[in-house]
RNA sequence: GGAGAGGUGGCCGAGUGGUCGAAGGCGCGCCCCUGCUAAGGGCGUAUGGGUCAAAAGCCCAUCGAGGGUUCGAAUCCCUCCCUCUCCGCCA
């Protein structure tokens, strides 16, 4: 969410800032709505002083044992008026709260402009995609003689689904393990166990909801809850309702969950094999800082990301993402792009994000900060490191030898009992 | 699943219809006293919104959340969420 005093001050700077997004804002309205807003909160504000002022006239009459039916009669007569005015103002409250839940993060000014991925800035390469002696196959074809299965996925629960057997559940293992070991272990990281079933309150708290309702799953039951589509949400609502000490700051957690999103706009995209799936694991990143710090946060968030493609000996790219392309409640995102052989092209398998206040504002997030004594809102960002699945994927091609086989990359070795090809 | 007890400010904890935004304590900040490792005293110390050019001031809201009763609700009623205790069940 943005600053709501931004909103009422800054209006059309607010709206140029949004544009960037290709966001329209309807100034006319929201400013419209806002003026009756305020004019209702005043009236009502000034109503329920009367009431008060009232209510205690009549403890001061009663105390005397002075007559207070006229007070009684008059305190009604305020209570009918401001119930109206109150219908009016919540239901104006409503609209602005509407408004306001549904306006994306405001872009760092570093953000490339641009419409669409195609904009996207490239700002570095790590290591160099193989020159492959033979036609390399792709991770299904790899992935189905060691236990890759779409079928048996797709008998008990569809499309977009996989099962994975021996040695390639290990790998899938493996993966897991290696990167939380290495955040934990390298990065200082503290590992994080948490639901996969969140109420709405805590989706609006990192921006899935209310507008992306479309993407994720929801389960039966009372109540109901949604399955976490990233492990952002439950980690970052850690912090939710806390005021945290300065010393305690930052706070960088890893955390390794299932995914579940619905992909309810990807029709007929990446429909061969594990790049998307309704189900999905990957291990998280994120980091609660003082808004200073920020943006050095992100350097580094990205970087313990890199650190693990870097490990595992994988070609990759990190692009600057541009204003049409980072999400709602990103200021800024680094997508790292894993480079893949049967595709010929680099695929993100991380995203790492700059929230600045938008969710903390949403979760009333906020650190004492010593130099005011305030309360005041944190940074969170968050980031893949790095999503389980795609790694995997990424392993099978880039690793693949000419006999069929596949290598093994030695920082994985260890958690696959030292086998050194699959 | 059954029975019961609770949720109050940064923390602990009083408070069952009116002068309670809320005693007291802890913590924290400033000041005073004292001076050798300890202590004593004073003052201050929630968040959001409105009015204002701004500050001060004033007004409104907030005692888990949301409704209700009432002239008036931390206090009474209802629903929900959460915590704890005992019993049952269970990986």
């Amino acid at each position: 969410m943005l600053d709501p005093k931004l909103l009422r001050s800054d209006l059309p700077g607010v709206a140029a800032q949004l544009a960037r997004r290709g966001f329209v804002l309807d100034i006319a309205g929201i400013a419209a709505i806002e003026e009756k807003r305020k004019a209702a909160q005043i009236e009502a504000d000034r109503l329920r002083a009367e009431r008060n002022a009232n209510a205690k006239a009549v403890g001061a009459a009663r105390a005397k044992g002075a007559d207070s039916a006229a007070l009684l009669v008059h305190g009604e007569a305020l209570g009918a008026r401001l119930k109206a005015v109150d219908v009016e103002l919540e239901k104006l409250q409503a609209m602005m709260s509407d408004i306001q839940l549904g306006l994306p993060n405001i872009l760092h000014a570093s953000v490339p402009d641009g419409r669409d991925e195609s904009a996207n800035v490239e700002l570095r390469r790590w290591g160099d995609p193989r020159q492959f002696a033979f036609p390399p196959l792709d991770h299904v074809a790899l992935g189905e003689r060691r236990g890759m299965d779409f079928e048996a996925a797709g008998r008990m629960s569809g499309a977009r689904f996989v099962v994975m057997t021996g040695a390639l559940a290990r790998l899938h293992r493996a993966l897991v393990h290696f990167m939380l070991d290495l955040h934990t272990g390298e990065h200082g990281y503290r590992e994080a166990y948490v639901p996969y079933l969140v109420r709405a309150e805590a989706l609006i708290g990192t921006g899935q909801l209310p507008k992306f309702e479309q993407d994720l799953f929801s389960v039966r039951g009372d109540p109901g809850f949604f399955l976490i589509a990233t492990a952002e949400v439950p980690v970052t609502n850690l912090v939710r309702d806390q005021i945290l000490n300065p010393e305690s700051l930052p706070l960088k957690f890893a955390a390794h969950t299932p995914c579940f999103r619905s992909e309810a706009g990807a029709a007929g995209k990446d429909t061969r094999g594990m790049i998307r799936q309704h189900q999905f694991e990957k291990v998280e990143l994120v980091h609660i800082v003082q808004p200073e710090r920020s943006g050095d946060a992100l350097e580094e968030l990205t970087s313990h990301a890199e650190a693990v493609l870097k490990a595992l000996e994988l070609p990759y790219r990190v692009v600057a993402l541009c204003a049409g392309d980072v999400s709602f409640s990103s200021a800024k995102t680094y997508d790292l792009e894993v480079w893949l052989p049967s595709q010929s092209r680099y695929r993100e398998i991380s995203s790492c994000s700059n929230c600045e206040a938008f969710q903390s504002r949403r979760m009333q997030a906020r650190w004492r900060n010593p130099a005011t004594g305030k309360p005041e809102l944190v940074h969170t960002l968050n980031g893949s490191g790095v999503a389980v699945g795609r790694a995997l994927v990424a392993i099978l091609e880039n690793f693949q030898e000419a006999d069929g086989g596949v290598t093994i990359p030695q920082a994985l070795r260890p958690y696959m009992g030292g086998l050194a090809k699959i």
